[in-house]
DNA sequence: TCGCTACGCTTAATCGTTTAATCAAGCGCT
DNA sequence: AGCGCTTGATTAAACGATTAAGCGTAGCGA
């Protein structure tokens, strides 16, 4: 074979094109003054050998690497592969490369993981947040997705549009006694999805919440949560802040022997991967993670070419190291499947043991 | 604030202590010949000014990143918070940060990946493939891990063993008749699994195979699958080599009317994140994706250290550059939870009159 | 004709680290 | 004293790219 073992580099090109490395680089990038022709004819030689400028060498001359951390604290969360799939992809469309770091639920290790990734010359970092963690200004230029509610969030789902999102499409149906389903208070993201399927509801609706880890502590880990007595006291749609709860409700009526969507509806959020997948398929509200991570990384490029500008030295009082995005909170969907369903036939049914309002 | 603005380079921490740069150098690496009262008092002042070597100017030298690419080309496969952790972590301790790629399910994209992974001076490659694809000789180091009947397979976990243990359990709870529900046969980890399954079932027990993506290719996507229908037939046992298709059995039974486990048990594969959150909790075999893990990235490092070891030129001609671990499969674990029950029932309970028992 | 600018390219310095080559000194031996 | 060996440090040359500065030539206005 005549493919050279070792890749090409700079200077090889320019012996072979009898012209200086300088010269190369600049045709190649287009930066200094070279004849459309030469260049032209550089050009070629550099798709001909597949020529790859060296990510080392030009990492040590510009100081920037073209890498972005991505901190994802909460363990093995299921939104995951969506917001890693989504960032990925928006960071690669930028000529950024991604490097994972997972701080496995701990709370501390979440500095640590976020070092790490400074010390590895990371350009800039997008960190999803642990519920309520408020992220501290780090050296490095940082996007965060969290919620519009928290304090230095740059972008995210619009968590309480997509909660009146839910709302709506319950009353629509007729219903008229709630339960919303969340996991823990403290999350800014839950608190916003039920604050805003709270802000629908007309004061006429019953809307109780129950938080499940609360209700865990008390009760033991993977408890019933009781919903088929909060079905029976009249309850007729239950909104969890998310799939997994979701489908933890719907499992538990199903079990309990409540027919969904006949005589209980249940919503979820996020629209996970096993959504469309269960029978009756979940309605839920997903967000829309393409446009989140385009904002989140195009935000972070902004401070990270504000960072290397010579500029005013003001810059370096006044503008902070955190990415602002121009759409601060991107709009959810809501995804209509099967587990919704008008509450008029509950009503009817509802008699075995519990009353109407 | 007294904290420098820019990080602490060699040469400054060089000049600083009246020495060379190399031999800082030399006294952090430990590589060279320097007094050990003067490499104490280096690294003392090394970790007063938290000086962290440059990757840039580390990897230019060297010629080595201390980053491995993560490829997942199943699009947004739900393993991949596991996977993805459990590389990370095991990655981490051997000091390589871990960069993401992902086919987005496009399987002429996992080589455009790899080739971005390369230009971007990884030391090797972690692959988790798309059913059935063969990776072919990359430049560099890879580890694949997929089944263990996948030729250039690096460790994975021992899905056949994995069936197994199913079918064992099922059988030592009196069921004598099961539907397997796959995905494609063209997955080796899917036929492994089945086969396994079917490795243990006496000639006297009927185990029949449901393939869901040509059954829904038939009958559209998100059809039921027939299962209750199988059920009056006297299958008692659904086992799905995946944790979604159990989720989907699971919920499309008791849609029907079976309950689980008292007439119908389910099991799955992988113990995917919801499996122990939902009602009842699902019985399903996990790997041990730490260990995995672990056998993937020291197979790999192996590999890596050899490439620059400047040994005997045989192994550029023998040493392929395809990782070998020395565990290349690894036992799963069978998780009882509660969608598994004994069949006796059943076969009294046939009848659909309800008992309890 | 002189001086100025614009063009097109080359020279050379630089980023931070590693490492082979070198060198000075000390010490034990013959 | 002279030779060789070890020890502990220094020098200098890479690695591959970017980029400011320099330099010869040509065009053009004064």
């Amino acid at each position: 074979m005549s493919t050279s073992r070792t890749r090409p580099n700079l200077s090889q090109l320019a012996t072979l094109l009898d012209v200086s490395a300088a010269t190369v680089s600049n045709a190649l990038s287009g930066k200094g003054r070279v004849s459309e022709e030469l260049a032209e004819r550089i050009r070629a030689k550099a798709a001909e050998l597949g020529y790859m400028p060296s990510q080392a060498g030009r990492a040590l001359r510009t100081g920037r690497t073209q890498v972005l951390g991505l901190v994802l604290p909460d363990i093995a969360n299921p939104l995951f592969p969506q917001i890693a799939q989504a960032i990925e992809h928006a960071a690669s469309n930028a000529g950024y490369g991604v490097l994972i770091a997972d701080s496995r639920g701990d709370v501390a290790m979440q500095t640590k993981a976020i070092q790490q990734l400074q010390d590895r010359g990371v350009d800039g970092i997008v960190i999803v947040p642990r519920r309520g963690t408020r992220v501290a200004d780090i050296g490095s230029p940082v996007a965060v997705i969290d919620s519009p509610s928290t304090p230095g969030n740059t972008v995210s789902a619009d968590h309480w549009q997509g909660g009146q999102l839910v709302a709506r499409h319950l009353l629509d149906l007729g219903h008229r006694d709630l339960l919303l389903i969340g996991n823990n208070p403290a999350s800014n993201v839950q608190n916003d999805r039920i604050g805003g399927i709270k802000s629908c509801l007309p004061s006429s609706v019953r809307a109780r919440v129950l938080w499940i880890e609360p209700h865990e502590e008390a009760h033991g880990k993977g408890c019933h949560l009781g919903l088929k007595e909060r079905f029976e006291e009249g309850v007729t749609a239950f909104a969890a802040v998310s799939d997994l709860h979701a489908l933890r409700a719907l499992t538990e009526l199903q079990g309990a022997g409540v027919r969904v969507p006949d005589e209980a509806s249940v919503t979820g959020f996020d629209d996970l991967i096993w959504s469309s997948a269960i029978t009756p398929a979940l309605t839920t509200v997903r967000m829309d993670m393409e446009t989140i991570a385009e904002q989140a990384i195009s935000a972070l490029t902004i401070v990270i070419e504000a960072q290397t500008a010579p500029d005013q030295e003001k810059s370096v009082l006044r503008l902070s190291k955190v990415a602002k995005a121009d759409r601060t909170s991107v709009p959810m969907d809501l995804v209509v499947r099967q587990t919704t369903g008008p509450a008029s036939s509950q009503a009817v049914k509802a008699p075995p043991a519990g009353d109407m309002e």
